[in-house]
DNA sequence: GCATTCCTCGACCGATTGGTCAATTATTGA
DNA sequence: TCAATAATTGACCAATCGGTCGAGGAATGC
């Protein structure tokens, strides 16, 4: 047969769907316009809609897409250490990375789900809560008094929250290198666990 | 003399601030139009620009209006408490109670920055960095062994991020009441500066 | 009551929005 | 080489963007 797909198309796809994410990220998804998008791809408008079908089947495959990456990459992470003090460290440290060399302002970009129909919304929401469920269970293993309390689903959402806005802060050039980042974010998540169990002074 | 300001010139400015920062905060800047700031406001796009000279004197006003009158709450309810501990406390409850109540999404909304001019910007920046100072201040009252210590701004901003973002997950419907999570949030800061200065395990 | 100034609006401006389409150029399989 | 289809574009669409303007209605100080 002749006139299938060029064996571009797949790589083209792919480099939109990643500019579309630095620009969303930054000034969000209403507030990023597709000529924008595709000026910062070097193409025109309609060609963006040669790809894809509508600005927000964009968004929905971005999300989709990345966050089913994250999880992955934070599963195989843990799964490869064996202490739990140590899973937590791999996943602060997969967490950084992935959000640092995406650009991505996790609680921005999610912040847009609005922007799609209930049904999308959902998936993702689902495939969030699972990356929630991995923090989650690494540390009830560091500390089992967690287990069977009531609070341990807002203490991870506080865990979580030590690093997910650290993209906004952090810079790579100053005094702290990504390495002595990922240490103290572990120690301080681990102090926090003890704070919280512990009988507080 | 005659044809003075409306007894009510105050108030309705007010009142086109609150709505624009709810809408900034949850679409961002570029994506509120100035339409519907009117229509939450019940009044034509006409009218709002009787009261503001553009879109950006909004967000400019909105940003340094917010971050004053945080910091004086900030710094009022840190002052009236005596112990350290009792002093974070405050603060926490302080600023979950403020960003819950204006339903602002602090990271979000300051993100649009960039719309702003430079030296605006930097206005900005520079109440910001003050808020930081307090926490900073309370938190080596709390452990003095940060005090000499280079890691002292990162674990401030780690602190900082429990916090900033609860105002997206917190719902005081559910289980966990206000004081509540103020305390849960309290303790784990507090075991987190503990884990950070010690010996690591 | 009256002149003056503010308050408020609908209509409008050029520019840009998300999206479409016909036409041209590159690739493709054979 | 060639016919067919994909890749890519500029021109165009109605709607909306941030912002302006002139004109009524409502307060205002006297």
């Amino acid at each position: 047969m002749v006139g299938v797909r060029a064996k571009t198309y797949d790589d083209k796809r792919q480099l939109i769907l990643e500019r579309a994410t630095e620009l969303f990220a930054r000034h969000g998804f209403r507030g990023t316009s597709v000529s924008e998008i595709a000026e910062a791809c070097g193409a025109s408008k309609a060609l963006i809609y040669h790809y894809f079908g509508s600005k927000e089947e964009m968004l929905y495959e971005l999300l989709t897409g990345f966050i089913e990456m994250y999880h992955v990459r934070l599963e195989r992470a843990v799964k490869k250490a064996e202490k739990p003090t140590d899973q937590l460290r791999a996943y602060l440290r997969e967490s950084i990375a992935v959000l640092s060399k995406y650009r991505m302002n996790y609680a921005r970009l999610f912040s847009e789900l609005d922007a799609l129909p209930a049904k999308q919304r959902e998936e993702v929401r689902s495939a969030e809560r699972s990356i929630l469920e991995l923090l989650r269970s690494t540390l009830v293993a560091i500390n089992p008094a967690l287990a069977d309390n009531t609070k341990v689903t807002p203490v991870t959402l506080l865990a979580l929250g030590t690093m997910v806005w650290s993209y906004t802060w952090y810079d790579p050039a100053r005094a702290l290198s990504l390495d002595e980042l990922v240490e103290l974010t572990t120690r301080f998540v681990i102090g926090g666990l003890d704070g919280v169990t512990g009988d507080g002074k």
